[in-house]
DNA sequence: GCGACAG
DNA sequence: ATCTTGTCGC
């Protein structure tokens, strides 16, 4: 079966109610240490106009945020992109990723959406119910939800909301740059998906593990 | 009905 | 996501 799908032979009414069903299997309870000790970044690109699927991941010390190790997988691409399905198209690779490194992370940082999705279920937070890790969904683009624009320094935010649920936040987190979306993925809170992004910061517009792990998957480092 | 729409 | 160098602005 390939329709509009592609090679993907499942439905879109399907995907979706299998994400109504995961996202009831999210936490956002804070199950993160206090000075967690290891920290991940997680990223994916395409190669060969977007037939094979690139993952790569970044393992970094929590106190220092210096990089320890660092992988990549390649793999064919399976699914086309598809809003609010981007899990379906890039989780596979991810968590190919997450087996190779020495060790897993106490904390990851996936690129996209956690909780800040039509359904709760953004790539961040299907990471996390997936892989049983705590993790946090770092994006540079709504999905959906309103709000107000951040002031203009670093570390002013905004709560992202949608359907009158708190789903996120808009966070300055570099003067003169368009806001990040961060929102809890799976064992994180709400105030803590903020306040480990905010930890992280240094002086770039994304996170260090993001950034990172954003350098590799776009072939740069 | 129309527009929006992570990567 | 990706095609791509220099350039304008703070």
């Amino acid at each position: 079966m390939s329709t509009a799908f592609g090679d993907w032979d499942g439905s879109i009414v399907e995907a979706r109610r299998m994400q109504e069903r995961l996202a009831a299997e999210v936490s956002l309870r804070d199950d993160v240490r206090e000075t967690p000790r290891w920290l991940a970044g997680f990223d994916v690109g395409f190669e060969d106009e977007g037939a094979t699927t690139r993952a790569a991941a970044i393992l970094l010390a929590a106190d220092t945020l210096q990089p320890v190790a660092s992988e990549i997988v390649r793999m064919p691409t399976s699914m086309p992109y598809v809003p609010g399905l981007l899990s379906f198209r890039e989780l596979p690779a991810l968590v190919a990723v997450l087996a190779r490194l020495p060790h897993p992370p106490d904390l990851a940082f996936v690129d996209g959406q956690g909780i800040a999705h039509p359904r709760r279920l953004g790539i961040a937070a299907h990471f996390g119910v997936a892989t049983g890790l705590p993790s946090i969904g770092v994006a540079k683009n709504v999905l959906c939800g309103k709000h107000e624009a951040p002031g203009p320094s670093a570390g002013e935010h905004t709560p992202l909301v949608h359907r009158g649920d708190h789903i996120g936040w808009v966070l300055r987190s570099k003067p003169r740059c368009n806001p990040l979306i961060v929102s809890p993925g799976h064992r994180v809170s709400m105030q803590g998906a903020l306040d480990r992004v905010l930890r992280t910061l240094r002086g770039y517009r994304l996170p260090e593990p993001t950034r990172l792990a954003d350098r590799l998957a776009s072939r740069r480092g």
